[in-house]
DNA sequence: TCAAAAGTGTTGCGGATACACCCATGT
DNA sequence: ACATGGGTGTATCCGCAACACTTTTGA
Protein backbone atom coordinates (compact mmCIF):
# COMPACT_ATOMS: atom_id res chain seq x y z
CA UNK A 1 0.00 0.00 0.00
CA UNK A 2 2.60 2.55 -1.42
CA UNK A 3 1.18 5.93 -1.83
CA UNK A 4 2.71 8.82 -3.79
CA UNK A 5 2.64 12.28 -2.03
CA UNK A 6 4.01 15.89 -2.96
CA UNK A 7 5.65 17.15 -0.31
CA UNK A 8 4.85 20.48 0.38
CA UNK A 9 8.40 21.78 0.55
CA UNK A 10 10.36 20.86 -1.73
CA UNK A 11 7.64 20.05 -4.64
CA UNK A 12 8.89 16.39 -5.15
CA UNK A 13 7.07 13.46 -5.84
CA UNK A 14 7.63 11.06 -2.50
CA UNK A 15 6.88 7.70 -1.96
CA UNK A 16 5.98 6.86 1.03
CA UNK A 17 3.94 3.39 2.62
CA UNK A 18 1.20 4.53 4.01
CA UNK A 19 1.56 5.19 7.71
CA UNK A 20 -1.89 5.98 9.41
CA UNK A 21 -3.88 4.26 8.32
CA UNK A 22 -7.62 3.32 10.12
CA UNK A 23 -9.90 1.10 10.25
CA UNK A 24 -12.85 -0.29 13.05
CA UNK A 25 -13.56 -4.02 13.48
CA UNK A 26 -16.37 -4.56 15.79
CA UNK A 27 -16.87 -8.06 18.15
CA UNK A 28 -20.58 -8.44 17.96
CA UNK A 29 -21.66 -10.65 21.10
CA UNK A 30 -24.99 -12.07 21.12
CA UNK A 31 -26.62 -14.50 23.39
CA UNK A 32 -28.45 -17.73 22.11
CA UNK A 33 -29.48 -20.88 23.47
CA UNK A 34 -27.54 -20.83 26.57
CA UNK A 35 -24.60 -20.02 24.47
CA UNK A 36 -22.35 -16.43 24.12
CA UNK A 37 -21.68 -16.04 20.66
CA UNK A 38 -20.24 -13.89 18.15
CA UNK A 39 -20.60 -12.57 14.80
CA UNK A 40 -17.99 -13.58 12.07
CA UNK A 41 -18.22 -12.66 8.55
CA UNK A 42 -16.79 -14.38 5.81
CA UNK A 43 -14.01 -12.67 3.33
CA UNK A 44 -15.85 -11.75 -0.18
CA UNK A 45 -12.71 -11.27 -1.91
CA UNK A 46 -9.26 -9.35 -1.61
CA UNK A 47 -5.99 -11.02 -0.15
CA UNK A 48 -7.66 -13.02 2.63
CA UNK A 49 -10.61 -13.93 0.52
CA UNK A 50 -12.36 -17.24 2.02
CA UNK A 51 -10.95 -16.42 5.86
CA UNK A 52 -13.02 -15.53 8.73
CA UNK A 53 -12.96 -12.38 10.01
CA UNK A 54 -14.46 -9.73 12.65
CA UNK A 55 -16.90 -7.84 10.50
CA UNK A 56 -15.12 -3.59 10.44
CA UNK A 57 -14.88 -0.70 7.73
CA UNK A 58 -12.95 2.64 7.15
CA UNK A 59 -13.82 5.36 9.17
CA UNK A 60 -15.51 8.21 7.07
CA UNK A 61 -13.55 11.78 6.64
CA UNK A 62 -16.63 13.72 7.97
CA UNK A 63 -17.71 10.95 11.26
CA UNK A 64 -16.94 10.54 14.41
CA UNK A 65 -15.19 6.98 15.45
CA UNK A 66 -18.39 6.34 17.70
CA UNK A 67 -20.36 7.41 14.33
CA UNK A 68 -18.23 5.03 12.09
CA UNK A 69 -18.92 2.29 14.77
CA UNK A 70 -22.49 2.91 14.97
CA UNK A 71 -22.81 3.36 10.92
CA UNK A 72 -20.57 -0.04 10.17
CA UNK A 73 -23.07 -2.12 12.43
CA UNK A 74 -26.06 -0.66 11.23
CA UNK A 75 -24.84 -1.86 7.49
CA UNK A 76 -23.68 -5.14 9.02
CA UNK A 77 -26.90 -6.15 11.41
CA UNK A 78 -29.66 -3.61 10.23
CA UNK A 79 -29.70 -2.95 13.92
CA UNK A 80 -30.00 0.74 15.15
CA UNK A 81 -29.19 1.55 18.55
CA UNK A 82 -27.43 -1.24 19.89
CA UNK A 83 -25.16 -1.08 22.82
CA UNK A 84 -21.84 -0.40 21.39
CA UNK A 85 -18.64 0.85 23.35
CA UNK A 86 -14.59 1.13 22.52
CA UNK A 87 -12.13 -1.03 23.35
CA UNK A 88 -9.05 0.38 22.48
CA UNK A 89 -6.86 0.61 19.06
CA UNK A 90 -4.76 -2.30 18.21
CA UNK A 91 -1.60 -1.19 16.33
CA UNK A 92 1.24 -3.88 16.00
CA UNK A 93 3.46 -2.69 12.67
CA UNK A 94 3.29 -5.83 11.17
CA UNK A 95 -0.84 -6.65 12.27
CA UNK A 96 -1.77 -5.96 8.45
CA UNK A 97 0.08 -7.46 5.71
CA UNK A 98 -0.14 -4.71 2.96
CA UNK A 99 1.02 -1.86 4.85
CA UNK A 100 0.67 0.05 8.32
CA UNK A 101 -2.78 -0.17 9.36
CA UNK A 102 -4.34 0.76 12.98
CA UNK A 103 -7.76 -0.76 13.88
CA UNK A 104 -9.34 0.24 16.83
CA UNK A 105 -11.73 -2.61 18.08
CA UNK A 106 -15.31 -2.26 19.24
CA UNK A 107 -17.76 -4.52 20.97
CA UNK A 108 -21.38 -4.56 20.88
CA UNK A 109 -24.01 -6.19 22.33
CA UNK A 110 -27.18 -7.39 20.54
CA UNK A 111 -30.44 -9.22 21.05
CA UNK A 112 -30.18 -12.03 18.56
CA UNK A 113 -33.96 -12.56 17.85
CA UNK A 114 -33.72 -9.02 16.59
CA UNK A 115 -31.31 -9.73 14.32
CA UNK A 116 -32.70 -12.50 12.97
CA UNK A 117 -35.70 -10.24 12.26
CA UNK A 118 -33.81 -7.71 10.52
CA UNK A 119 -30.98 -9.50 9.24
CA UNK A 120 -29.57 -6.44 6.77
CA UNK A 121 -27.07 -8.60 6.08
CA UNK A 122 -25.84 -8.26 2.06
CA UNK A 123 -22.16 -10.12 2.83
CA UNK A 124 -21.10 -13.13 1.02
CA UNK A 125 -21.77 -14.92 4.25
CA UNK A 126 -22.24 -14.20 8.12
CA UNK A 127 -22.32 -16.60 11.22
CA UNK A 128 -23.30 -16.69 14.53
CA UNK A 129 -20.09 -18.74 16.31
CA UNK A 130 -20.12 -19.99 20.20
CA UNK A 131 -17.94 -18.56 21.84
CA UNK A 132 -15.70 -21.67 22.64
CA UNK A 133 -15.77 -22.55 18.74
CA UNK A 134 -14.01 -19.73 17.06
CA UNK A 135 -12.11 -20.40 14.12
CA UNK A 136 -8.77 -18.90 13.13
CA UNK A 137 -9.24 -15.27 12.54
CA UNK A 138 -7.58 -12.92 10.03
CA UNK A 139 -4.56 -10.67 10.93
CA UNK A 140 -5.18 -9.93 14.84
CA UNK A 141 -8.51 -10.93 15.04
CA UNK A 142 -7.97 -13.59 17.88
CA UNK A 143 -6.61 -11.29 19.83
CA UNK A 144 -9.04 -8.69 19.31
CA UNK A 145 -11.37 -10.61 20.07
CA UNK A 146 -9.81 -12.20 23.02
CA UNK A 147 -9.48 -8.88 25.11
CA UNK A 148 -13.17 -8.11 24.17
CA UNK A 149 -13.52 -11.08 25.80
CA UNK A 150 -11.48 -10.57 28.55
CA UNK A 151 -13.07 -7.05 28.64
CA UNK A 152 -16.58 -8.24 29.23
CA UNK A 153 -16.52 -10.32 31.65
CA UNK A 154 -15.43 -7.52 33.68
CA UNK A 155 -17.81 -5.02 32.55
CA UNK A 156 -20.56 -7.02 32.89
CA UNK A 157 -19.85 -7.12 36.68
CA UNK A 158 -19.40 -3.44 36.98
CA UNK A 159 -22.57 -2.68 35.21
CA UNK A 160 -25.31 -3.67 34.18
CA UNK A 161 -24.67 -4.39 30.43
CA UNK A 162 -25.72 -8.05 30.16
CA UNK A 163 -29.47 -6.66 29.71
CA UNK A 164 -28.64 -5.90 26.33
CA UNK A 165 -28.07 -9.44 25.20
CA UNK A 166 -31.22 -10.56 26.21
CA UNK A 167 -34.63 -9.91 25.01
CA UNK A 168 -36.90 -7.12 26.25
CA UNK A 169 -38.50 -9.00 28.85
CA UNK A 170 -36.89 -11.96 30.98
CA UNK A 171 -36.53 -14.38 33.59
CA UNK A 172 -34.34 -14.31 36.34
CA UNK A 173 -33.43 -17.66 35.58
CA UNK A 174 -32.34 -16.51 31.74
CA UNK A 175 -30.54 -14.12 33.40
CA UNK A 176 -28.33 -16.05 35.80
CA UNK A 177 -27.82 -18.24 32.73
CA UNK A 178 -26.48 -15.43 31.22
CA UNK A 179 -24.35 -14.44 33.65
CA UNK A 180 -22.90 -18.20 34.42
CA UNK A 181 -22.25 -18.76 30.48
CA UNK A 182 -20.39 -14.90 30.34
CA UNK A 183 -18.45 -15.68 33.86
CA UNK A 184 -18.14 -19.29 33.55
CA UNK A 185 -19.33 -20.00 36.78
CA UNK A 186 -22.05 -21.94 38.51
CA UNK A 187 -24.29 -19.98 40.52
CA UNK A 188 -26.94 -20.58 42.97
CA UNK A 189 -30.82 -19.59 41.99
CA UNK A 190 -31.60 -18.40 45.51
CA UNK A 191 -28.82 -16.55 46.43
CA UNK A 192 -29.09 -15.02 42.42
CA UNK A 193 -32.53 -14.05 43.18
CA UNK A 194 -31.83 -11.93 46.48
CA UNK A 195 -28.98 -10.17 45.24
CA UNK A 196 -30.80 -9.41 41.87
CA UNK A 197 -33.88 -8.54 43.00
CA UNK A 198 -32.50 -6.40 46.12
CA UNK A 199 -31.34 -3.61 43.80
CA UNK A 200 -34.36 -3.28 42.29
CA UNK A 201 -33.22 -2.65 39.00
CA UNK A 202 -35.62 -4.52 37.69
CA UNK A 203 -39.64 -4.23 37.18
CA UNK A 204 -41.61 -6.64 37.99
CA UNK A 205 -44.17 -6.89 34.61
CA UNK A 206 -47.09 -9.25 36.25
CA UNK A 207 -46.39 -11.28 33.23
CA UNK A 208 -46.18 -14.88 33.04
CA UNK A 209 -43.89 -16.93 30.58
CA UNK A 210 -46.55 -18.75 27.93
CA UNK A 211 -45.81 -22.08 26.35
CA UNK A 212 -43.76 -23.79 29.17
CA UNK A 213 -44.19 -27.10 30.23
CA UNK A 214 -43.52 -26.34 33.70
CA UNK A 215 -44.54 -23.90 35.94
CA UNK A 216 -44.17 -20.39 34.26
CA UNK A 217 -41.75 -18.14 35.67
CA UNK A 218 -42.42 -14.21 36.11
CA UNK A 219 -41.24 -11.75 33.70
CA UNK A 220 -39.07 -8.74 33.95
CA UNK A 221 -37.71 -5.77 32.60
CA UNK A 222 -33.99 -3.68 32.97
CA UNK A 223 -35.11 -0.56 34.08
CA UNK A 224 -32.91 1.95 32.67
CA UNK A 225 -34.76 5.22 34.31
CA UNK A 226 -34.54 3.51 37.31
CA UNK A 227 -30.65 2.64 37.43
CA UNK A 228 -29.87 6.88 36.04
CA UNK A 229 -31.24 7.57 39.06
CA UNK A 230 -29.56 5.22 41.20
CA UNK A 231 -26.44 5.50 39.66
CA UNK A 232 -26.92 9.29 40.47
CA UNK A 233 -27.52 8.64 43.99
CA UNK A 234 -24.03 6.88 43.98
CA UNK A 235 -25.24 3.25 43.63
CA UNK A 236 -22.70 1.29 41.73
CA UNK A 237 -23.88 -1.83 40.32
CA UNK A 238 -21.52 -4.50 41.42
CA UNK A 239 -21.69 -8.28 40.69
CA UNK B 1 -3.31 20.20 7.17
CA UNK B 2 -4.21 19.54 3.22
CA UNK B 3 -1.76 17.38 1.26
CA UNK B 4 -1.32 16.70 -2.13
CA UNK B 5 -1.62 13.24 -3.49
CA UNK B 6 -0.92 11.30 -6.73
CA UNK B 7 -4.08 9.36 -7.11
CA UNK B 8 -2.68 5.70 -8.34
CA UNK B 9 -5.05 4.82 -11.05
CA UNK B 10 -5.59 8.31 -12.83
CA UNK B 11 -2.26 9.51 -12.39
CA UNK B 12 -3.80 13.06 -11.55
CA UNK B 13 -2.49 15.37 -8.74
CA UNK B 14 -5.65 15.84 -5.90
CA UNK B 15 -5.99 17.68 -2.68
CA UNK B 16 -7.58 16.26 -0.18
CA UNK B 17 -7.20 17.01 3.55
CA UNK B 18 -5.38 13.96 5.28
CA UNK B 19 -7.91 11.62 6.81
CA UNK B 20 -6.21 9.19 9.20
CA UNK B 21 -3.17 10.69 10.89
CA UNK B 22 -3.06 9.33 14.56
CA UNK B 23 -1.07 11.06 17.38
CA UNK B 24 -0.43 9.30 20.98
CA UNK B 25 -1.30 12.02 23.50
CA UNK B 26 -0.20 11.01 27.58
CA UNK B 27 -1.66 11.35 30.90
CA UNK B 28 1.08 11.03 33.42
CA UNK B 29 -0.17 11.05 36.73
CA UNK B 30 2.37 11.71 39.83
CA UNK B 31 1.67 11.93 43.68
CA UNK B 32 3.53 14.68 45.58
CA UNK B 33 2.56 16.03 48.72
CA UNK B 34 -0.40 14.15 49.23
CA UNK B 35 -1.94 15.46 45.76
CA UNK B 36 -2.44 13.66 42.72
CA UNK B 37 -0.96 15.18 39.57
CA UNK B 38 -0.64 15.41 36.11
CA UNK B 39 2.35 16.33 33.96
CA UNK B 40 1.52 19.03 31.18
CA UNK B 41 3.46 20.95 29.22
CA UNK B 42 3.57 24.39 27.20
CA UNK B 43 3.75 24.34 24.04
CA UNK B 44 6.47 26.11 22.81
CA UNK B 45 5.37 26.50 18.91
CA UNK B 46 2.34 26.01 16.07
CA UNK B 47 -1.23 27.33 16.38
CA UNK B 48 -1.46 26.58 20.23
CA UNK B 49 1.79 28.17 21.35
CA UNK B 50 1.47 29.19 24.74
CA UNK B 51 -1.50 26.72 25.53
CA UNK B 52 -0.93 24.05 27.94
CA UNK B 53 -1.94 20.52 27.06
CA UNK B 54 -1.09 16.91 27.21
CA UNK B 55 2.36 16.07 26.31
CA UNK B 56 2.14 13.66 23.01
CA UNK B 57 3.78 12.77 19.62
CA UNK B 58 3.65 11.00 16.50
CA UNK B 59 3.78 7.08 16.02
CA UNK B 60 6.89 6.40 13.67
CA UNK B 61 6.09 3.73 10.81
CA UNK B 62 8.21 0.74 12.27
CA UNK B 63 6.95 0.78 16.08
CA UNK B 64 3.80 -0.93 17.99
CA UNK B 65 1.28 2.38 19.05
CA UNK B 66 2.37 0.67 22.70
CA UNK B 67 6.13 1.00 21.97
CA UNK B 68 5.50 4.58 21.00
CA UNK B 69 3.98 5.88 24.03
CA UNK B 70 6.54 4.37 25.98
CA UNK B 71 9.18 6.11 23.79
CA UNK B 72 7.33 9.43 24.32
CA UNK B 73 7.30 8.81 28.01
CA UNK B 74 10.94 8.28 28.34
CA UNK B 75 11.59 11.54 25.72
CA UNK B 76 9.38 13.68 28.22
CA UNK B 77 10.76 12.36 31.12
CA UNK B 78 13.95 10.92 30.63
CA UNK B 79 12.29 7.53 32.86
CA UNK B 80 12.14 3.90 31.60
CA UNK B 81 10.43 0.92 32.76
CA UNK B 82 7.09 3.25 34.20
CA UNK B 83 3.43 2.12 33.92
CA UNK B 84 1.59 2.76 31.00
CA UNK B 85 -1.91 1.61 29.75
CA UNK B 86 -4.01 2.36 26.75
CA UNK B 87 -7.09 4.38 27.41
CA UNK B 88 -8.42 4.54 23.69
CA UNK B 89 -8.57 6.46 21.13
CA UNK B 90 -10.62 9.87 20.75
CA UNK B 91 -11.75 10.93 17.47
CA UNK B 92 -14.36 13.51 17.37
CA UNK B 93 -13.75 15.06 13.42
CA UNK B 94 -13.27 18.56 14.23
CA UNK B 95 -10.93 17.45 17.09
CA UNK B 96 -7.75 19.01 15.78
CA UNK B 97 -8.74 22.37 13.86
CA UNK B 98 -6.42 21.71 10.98
CA UNK B 99 -7.33 18.41 9.79
CA UNK B 100 -8.80 15.17 10.81
CA UNK B 101 -5.87 13.55 13.53
CA UNK B 102 -7.09 10.91 15.53
CA UNK B 103 -5.53 10.87 19.06
CA UNK B 104 -4.59 7.51 21.16
CA UNK B 105 -5.19 8.39 25.05
CA UNK B 106 -2.27 6.52 27.30
CA UNK B 107 -1.81 6.83 30.99
CA UNK B 108 1.03 6.96 32.86
CA UNK B 109 1.43 6.05 36.56
CA UNK B 110 5.24 7.61 37.63
CA UNK B 111 7.15 7.88 40.89
CA UNK B 112 7.58 11.49 41.11
CA UNK B 113 10.83 11.97 43.62
CA UNK B 114 12.15 9.77 40.05
CA UNK B 115 11.26 11.99 38.04
CA UNK B 116 12.55 15.14 39.46
CA UNK B 117 16.10 13.55 39.76
CA UNK B 118 16.67 12.56 36.04
CA UNK B 119 14.42 15.55 34.98
CA UNK B 120 14.95 14.58 30.99
CA UNK B 121 13.28 17.21 30.25
CA UNK B 122 13.71 19.51 26.92
CA UNK B 123 10.22 21.55 26.07
CA UNK B 124 10.08 24.49 26.57
CA UNK B 125 8.23 24.03 29.85
CA UNK B 126 6.69 21.41 31.79
CA UNK B 127 4.62 21.36 35.04
CA UNK B 128 2.79 19.00 37.65
CA UNK B 129 -0.67 20.50 38.23
CA UNK B 130 -3.00 19.39 40.94
CA UNK B 131 -6.09 17.53 39.41
CA UNK B 132 -8.15 19.78 41.39
CA UNK B 133 -6.21 23.00 39.66
CA UNK B 134 -5.90 21.69 35.98
CA UNK B 135 -6.29 24.58 33.57
CA UNK B 136 -8.05 25.08 29.91
CA UNK B 137 -6.03 22.75 27.55
CA UNK B 138 -5.85 22.73 23.69
CA UNK B 139 -8.08 20.53 21.55
CA UNK B 140 -9.93 17.93 23.59
CA UNK B 141 -7.61 17.23 25.79
CA UNK B 142 -9.34 18.17 28.57
CA UNK B 143 -12.25 15.59 27.75
CA UNK B 144 -9.23 12.88 27.64
CA UNK B 145 -7.71 13.81 30.79
CA UNK B 146 -11.23 13.51 32.40
CA UNK B 147 -11.58 10.21 30.60
CA UNK B 148 -8.26 9.05 32.13
CA UNK B 149 -8.80 10.06 35.90
CA UNK B 150 -12.28 8.45 36.12
CA UNK B 151 -10.49 5.30 34.57
CA UNK B 152 -7.90 5.52 37.01
CA UNK B 153 -10.57 5.66 39.52
CA UNK B 154 -11.86 2.58 38.83
CA UNK B 155 -8.72 0.56 38.05
CA UNK B 156 -6.79 1.19 41.35
CA UNK B 157 -9.94 -0.12 42.68
CA UNK B 158 -9.64 -3.63 40.41
CA UNK B 159 -5.79 -3.98 40.55
CA UNK B 160 -2.53 -2.84 42.55
CA UNK B 161 -1.46 -0.42 40.45
CA UNK B 162 -1.36 2.86 42.90
CA UNK B 163 1.96 1.45 44.05
CA UNK B 164 3.21 2.51 40.97
CA UNK B 165 2.60 6.27 42.21
CA UNK B 166 4.81 5.38 45.76
CA UNK B 167 8.04 4.97 46.47
CA UNK B 168 9.60 1.85 46.64
CA UNK B 169 9.32 1.87 50.23
CA UNK B 170 6.31 3.42 51.84
CA UNK B 171 4.23 3.40 55.00
CA UNK B 172 0.68 1.79 55.14
CA UNK B 173 -0.69 5.18 55.82
CA UNK B 174 0.80 7.14 53.04
CA UNK B 175 -0.41 4.46 50.81
CA UNK B 176 -4.21 4.87 52.40
CA UNK B 177 -3.74 8.53 52.13
CA UNK B 178 -3.01 7.63 48.25
CA UNK B 179 -6.29 5.88 48.10
CA UNK B 180 -7.94 8.69 50.05
CA UNK B 181 -6.85 11.07 47.41
CA UNK B 182 -7.56 9.55 44.01
CA UNK B 183 -10.86 7.72 45.61
CA UNK B 184 -11.96 11.63 47.01
CA UNK B 185 -13.16 9.34 50.43
CA UNK B 186 -12.21 9.22 53.60
CA UNK B 187 -11.22 5.77 55.40
CA UNK B 188 -10.77 4.26 58.76
CA UNK B 189 -6.81 3.58 59.48
CA UNK B 190 -7.67 0.64 61.32
CA UNK B 191 -9.30 -1.11 58.86
CA UNK B 192 -7.48 0.12 55.58
CA UNK B 193 -4.63 -1.68 57.83
CA UNK B 194 -6.52 -5.05 58.09
CA UNK B 195 -7.86 -5.09 54.80
CA UNK B 196 -4.62 -4.53 52.86
CA UNK B 197 -2.50 -6.55 55.05
CA UNK B 198 -5.01 -9.65 54.95
CA UNK B 199 -4.18 -9.56 51.02
CA UNK B 200 -0.07 -10.74 51.89
CA UNK B 201 0.50 -8.33 48.50
CA UNK B 202 3.25 -6.08 50.90
CA UNK B 203 6.70 -6.96 51.81
CA UNK B 204 7.96 -6.04 55.30
CA UNK B 205 10.78 -4.39 54.92
CA UNK B 206 11.56 -4.46 58.89
CA UNK B 207 12.73 -0.76 58.60
CA UNK B 208 11.53 2.03 60.02
CA UNK B 209 10.57 5.39 58.63
CA UNK B 210 13.53 8.09 59.67
CA UNK B 211 13.75 11.65 60.64
CA UNK B 212 10.00 11.85 61.32
CA UNK B 213 8.89 13.77 64.31
CA UNK B 214 6.68 11.14 65.50
CA UNK B 215 6.61 7.59 66.35
CA UNK B 216 8.25 5.89 62.91
CA UNK B 217 6.09 3.72 61.18
CA UNK B 218 7.15 0.29 59.54
CA UNK B 219 7.90 0.63 55.79
CA UNK B 220 6.18 -2.03 53.07
CA UNK B 221 7.13 -2.70 49.96
CA UNK B 222 4.53 -3.89 47.36
CA UNK B 223 5.60 -7.68 46.15
CA UNK B 224 4.54 -7.82 42.24
CA UNK B 225 5.72 -11.80 41.94
CA UNK B 226 3.54 -12.63 45.17
CA UNK B 227 0.97 -10.63 43.19
CA UNK B 228 1.52 -12.95 40.20
CA UNK B 229 1.50 -16.20 42.15
CA UNK B 230 -2.01 -15.23 43.79
CA UNK B 231 -3.40 -14.23 40.77
CA UNK B 232 -2.39 -17.82 38.89
CA UNK B 233 -4.62 -19.18 41.92
CA UNK B 234 -7.26 -17.26 41.21
CA UNK B 235 -7.25 -14.31 43.70
CA UNK B 236 -8.62 -11.14 42.53
CA UNK B 237 -7.26 -8.03 44.14
CA UNK B 238 -10.95 -5.61 44.98
CA UNK B 239 -10.57 -2.64 47.02
C1' DT C 1 -48.00 -38.84 39.68
C1' DC C 2 -43.77 -37.52 38.11
C1' DA C 3 -40.45 -34.31 36.08
C1' DA C 4 -38.85 -29.77 35.82
C1' DA C 5 -38.38 -25.46 36.91
C1' DA C 6 -40.27 -21.58 40.08
C1' DG C 7 -39.82 -19.69 44.21
C1' DT C 8 -39.08 -19.35 49.73
C1' DG C 9 -36.69 -19.96 54.21
C1' DT C 10 -32.81 -20.76 57.41
C1' DT C 11 -28.36 -20.79 59.25
C1' DG C 12 -23.45 -19.88 59.82
C1' DC C 13 -19.42 -17.41 58.53
C1' DG C 14 -16.49 -13.61 57.26
C1' DG C 15 -15.65 -9.13 55.99
C1' DA C 16 -16.93 -4.19 56.56
C1' DT C 17 -17.79 -0.44 59.69
C1' DA C 18 -17.38 2.28 63.66
C1' DC C 19 -15.18 3.18 67.47
C1' DA C 20 -12.11 3.21 71.70
C1' DC C 21 -7.80 2.79 73.16
C1' DC C 22 -2.64 2.37 73.95
C1' DC C 23 2.31 3.19 72.05
C1' DA C 24 6.51 5.64 70.53
C1' DT C 25 9.01 9.77 69.56
C1' DG C 26 10.49 14.53 68.66
C1' DT C 27 9.79 19.29 70.40
C1' DA D 1 3.76 17.23 78.90
C1' DC D 2 1.76 17.20 74.63
C1' DA D 3 1.17 16.83 69.80
C1' DT D 4 1.42 13.68 66.11
C1' DG D 5 1.01 9.85 63.89
C1' DG D 6 1.67 4.49 64.60
C1' DG D 7 -0.58 0.57 65.79
C1' DT D 8 -4.12 -2.85 68.26
C1' DG D 9 -8.59 -4.58 69.88
C1' DT D 10 -13.55 -5.24 69.87
C1' DA D 11 -18.71 -5.21 69.13
C1' DT D 12 -22.09 -4.94 65.61
C1' DC D 13 -24.05 -5.45 61.26
C1' DC D 14 -24.90 -7.25 56.80
C1' DG D 15 -24.17 -9.80 52.69
C1' DC D 16 -23.00 -14.18 50.93
C1' DA D 17 -22.85 -19.06 50.38
C1' DA D 18 -24.81 -23.53 51.18
C1' DC D 19 -28.60 -26.17 51.41
C1' DA D 20 -33.30 -27.78 52.39
C1' DC D 21 -37.69 -27.10 51.35
C1' DT D 22 -42.46 -25.96 49.13
C1' DT D 23 -45.19 -24.64 44.89
C1' DT D 24 -46.89 -24.73 40.22
C1' DT D 25 -47.71 -26.70 35.82
C1' DG D 26 -47.51 -29.60 31.72
C1' DA D 27 -46.93 -34.26 30.06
Amino acid sequence: MVKKFIDEESGKVIERSVMNSITIDCVIFGFDKGSLKVLLVKHADGISKGEWALPGGWIREEESIDNAANRLLKELTGLDNIYLEQLKAFGEPDRFPLGRVITIGYYALVKIEDYNIKAGFTASEAKWYKINDIPELIYDHNIILNFSLKHLRNRVKQAPIGFNLLPEKFTLLQLMQLYEEILGVEMDKSNFRRKILRMKLLQDLNEKQKDVSHRAAKLYRFDYDIYKKLTQKGFNFEF
